[in-house]
DNA sequence: TCAGAATATTGGTATGACCAGTTGACCATC
DNA sequence: GATGGTCAACTGGTCATACCAATATTCTGA
């Protein structure tokens, strides 16, 4: 009885100065070329002492977000020109917690336009122990697709076996900038898993799409390969930003009558 | 008189913890699974305070490569499945400072997968002014062919401005997901900077090429963008991967004739 | 044999001190 | 007026020590 439990969230002091504090220079709340207030404020500020916000503020110095200068104060750098793929992340909900449907859109085209060449070196590189397995998960989805649970816990299976699908093509690659790049859209991904199972359901199904990637990794094909997989990430990409499209025009009619300024 | 100098690099403690865990961990020295030493032992290993030990580590565990666990220990982890995209740079060079020549290849596969879809985002939205600064680099790129400047100085040049051509695409694609990619991916470009000027040769010099691409932005074919900056990285991507290939015949032979011993 | 308590070890937090760069005001010099 | 030096007041960087909190290990007694 699995029951779906799941780690209780844990987070450090520094965790919650990370994120506060890229919450507020990714919302623009500061600008770009602005100072932080000094380290000993922000321990006023935010009520930790100061190694947990040295710790939170390293964190976001490697994210891109600030540059520490020894003794010339913390600088609000401008994330778009440095900050890194990790950052998707906090990007995709804002403060209220709603979620942004550029940065969604964003990461179905990085994906769409990753996936296909995947694909290929995957047929280029690929080995035979690798094409087996594939084989397995695509046998997985077939069994998910017939049997008698609800349809969206089909879709649930699905989508997992998916993304193993996917996890074994980036192996099968050998290209550790595409590995490192799932990675952070996989992360990025998870947060809005479930959001994305229905838009996703044309791809998902279509398991013989799955398949044929499978038979063209097997016969070296990359051509195949890659229109292959080209095929099965357009149903969802078409599937999501139609969602989006949904979604936009609902906000719109949503701000006809407002209920809050914008700040 | 410029002189060509640059601000004097400085390091923190904190940095070169990171630095030396990281290479530790990306060079397969401690195992994923593993504990890593506790922050009381690093203190005497690395010669530095626990608080410079702690924002070191929590660096790598942004970085995706540590998790740290409250009265458990530092974990180390798999950074083929957790790291970041980040750590292309770390990666790029090995211990004894030469290149990875496979990270080296798998960057440049993934510019080849990316730039013809920024391209194509590009021209179903870019702006007029856009249009008009692409036509500017290229202008400049024209100059500087026909300048009586050194073969090598020109290649500099046209090196520069292509970023800067490719920088303003990105932005003009709307997508944060490649925007963010594409700062790590130049972050990491930079390094060897100056070792890709010959293997991307063919590509600099074909200015014409890039003219096509700001031509189709121009009148909004999504397709013909796509198709032109795809003409655009094959050239540079074939380069390099021949450069690489060279290098690799270059290490055979040198390790036909050995010289010390893996450690 | 094994649950459960005691202990050791680990990461998390807090404080206070001092070192080391940066900035700007002020001032002497040229 | 421009230049360079001095000084005080910041700022981030480093250090030592203590204690809290969670986990791992050992010991103990039923």
């Amino acid at each position: 009885m699995p029951l779906g439990l799941q780690p209780v969230a844990r987070s450090s002091l520094s965790d919650g100065v990370f994120e506060q504090l890229a919450g507020q220079i990714l919302a623009r709340r500061v600008a770009a070329g602005e100072l932080l207030p000094s380290e000993r404020e922000l321990t006023k500020l935010l009520g930790v002492n100061r190694g947990a916000i040295r710790e939170g503020l390293k964190r976001l110095g490697q994210a891109g977000l600030i540059e520490q200068r020894h003794g010339g104060g913390t600088l609000v750098l401008d994330f778009r020109r440095t900050g890194s793929l990790a950052l998707l992340g906090q990007l995709l909900f804002d403060a209220e917690g709603s979620p942004d449907l550029e940065v969604a859109r964003s990461i179905m085209e990085m994906r769409a336009a990753l996936a296909p060449d995947i694909a290929r070196l995957c047929a280029e590189r690929g080995d035979p122990t690798l094409v087996s397995r594939l084989a397995e998960i695509v046998a997985d989805m077939r069994r998910a697709l017939v049997s008698e649970r609800e349809a969206s816990d089909t879709l649930a299976i699905l989508q997992q076996l998916s993304l193993e699908f996917w996890d074994l093509l980036v192996t099968g690659s050998s290209n550790i900038a595409y590995r490192l790049a799932f990675n952070t859209l996989r992360q990025t991904y998870e947060q809005i898993r479930e959001a994305l199972i229905l838009p996703l359901a044309n791809e998902l199904r279509e398991v013989d799409d799955y398949a044929r990637v499978v038979a063209a990794i097997r016969i070296g094909d990359a051509r195949l390969a890659r229109a292959s997989a080209e095929a099965i990430v357009r149903r969802g990409t078409e599937g999501v930003l139609a969602g989006i499209e949904l979604l936009g025009q609902l906000d719109a009619q949503l701000d006809a009558q407002p209920g809050d300024e914008p700040t």
